[in-house]
DNA sequence: CGCTAGGGTTAGGGTTGT
DNA sequence: TACAACCCTAACCCTAGC
């Protein structure tokens, strides 16, 4: 009830790409602060001119690489980030949350492997582990 | 721009939770200096140290409202978290509130072992274990 | 100046309405 | 399904106070 979805009007779009022009993007306290545009935009946040910029220019440039984009996000199977994978690693976390066991392939619970490098930890069900083991 | 976003790792947010362990909060710049988390923390500064330490906090006291509206959102195949891939540190949360903010160390290369709710680790000398364990 | 605490802002994923 | 408007919040910035 509070937000009848409020349409961009010409003018409103208009100040904003002046906006833009005069203190660049990203700047939009900037913007909605300047006396030349306070008053067009004096309905909006500075959240609702970074959505509409981003709203102008992802119509814009339509040709590029959202295509990958969204196609990655329809992926049944998420191969996710990379970052820095070097050293070994176990994540453990208990309780209706995740069970994710990764290099080394320890889970909770793990029985005794004898190995040099294994960890043996009682859990209940409202305690969480996080666990890494990097070797220098 | 260079830096689009730099979304936490798992491993960053493990160190920095051994490092609150160690050092206790408000260190950041001790955690930082710490070379049991200068590598994996590299890339980021004591403020972001200091921003990170305050988001998981205000996500920790989040079991009153949007909670349910995501869950609905998890219905389909979720794959959950993330990966990792380094980290120097051990560290067992609570399910509910995350670490305290004790200082409380053990020393590096040397097992503990004892009590009930203990946890057990075999080491070599180059790799360092912090462990508290909370339950709710 | 460096550091931390805390309020403010931005970036980007997600959701809703048409 | 597409798109525009709006929401949520992690990540990042600014700055007072030390």
């Amino acid at each position: 009830m509070g937000a009848p979805k409020q349409k961009w009007t010409a003018e409103e779009e208009a100040a904003l790409k002046a906006g833009v022009l005069k203190h660049g993007t990203g700047k939009w306290r900037t913007i909605l602060m300047d006396p030349d545009f306070s008053a067009v935009l004096s309905l909006r946040s500075n959240v609702d001119l970074k959505d509409k910029w981003r709203n102008i220019n992802v119509t814009a440039i339509w040709g590029s690489r959202q295509k990958a984009k969204l196609a990655l996000k329809r992926s049944p199977l998420t191969p996710k980030h990379e970052e820095n994978g070097k050293a070994l690693s176990v994540v453990v976390q208990s309780n209706e949350e995740v069970v994710d066991a990764k290099p080394l392939a320890m889970a909770s619970g793990t029985p005794r492997n004898g190995g040099p490098k294994d960890l043996l930890a009682r859990l209940d069900g409202s305690t969480q582990i996080i666990l890494a083991v990097y070797s220098s």
